[in-house]
DNA sequence: CTCTTGCGAAACTAAAAGGTTGCGCATATA
DNA sequence: TATATGCGCAACCTTTTAGTTTCGCAAGAG
């Protein structure tokens, strides 16, 4: 079975879960409420948000609290970087051709 | 059918196709000599990529080149930027913890 | 002890993903 | 003109995904 991080991220849903719990940890059933599908769809979101490590949970009595794990995400930060540069010597032509018309 | 950038790098082939044409605009052919599947199966995912205005097509003759459309990988990053704030603040905070520490 | 609540796990279903083969069409080459 | 090449598209198959319903268990509340 394919998990990986970017995987996880493919799915709204599950982004939208981790925009959540970024702010502060959150049991199920009170990420539940903020969608519009059951506590059981949400806890296998969460499984496989675990299984890639992007969250983790923390036992407080009955009630389990998801957290997010912020240092998977750099991971995809990661990935992006080879673009960033890409993209970003793109906008230091465009700088350029943008001087060379001011000067005329 | 769903169909957003996420959804798009979801897969590790299309993220080897990202990767291989960022640097220079390549056929069908010579993307799938890269990889272990056949040249319809790149199609699949160069049209996938495609719907979603990641890459882009340059007609040669009876000859395809796709090229990357870089401005698209920004809302990756753009999505990013809501974490990046969040570790960018927690290392700020072990930097305090640390001139504390030396403080002593 | 009994009832409620919070949760994960299992079994099932519908839809989507990712691959294959086979086809047709346009372009290049002999 | 005949043949080879580059490509997209459609049909088909298998596996994965995302959801549901049902169940059982542990932790609080009465």
């Amino acid at each position: 079975m394919r998990r990986d991080v970017f995987q996880a991220i493919a799915d709204p849903t599950r982004r939208a879960i981790i925009s959540l719990i970024a702010l502060q940890a959150m049991t199920p059933n009170a990420i539940a409420l903020h969608f519009d599908t059951s506590r059981q769809a949400i806890s296998k979101h969460l499984k496989i948000l675990s299984e890639c490590e992007l969250i983790k949970a923390k036992q407080e009595g009955r009630e389990i609290y998801y957290e997010l794990e912020i240092k998977r995400m750099k991971e995809i930060d990661k990935w992006l970087e080879q673009f960033r540069k890409i993209w970003e010597n793109k906008f230091s032509q465009l700088d350029d051709v943008l001087k060379k018309l001011k000067q005329k």
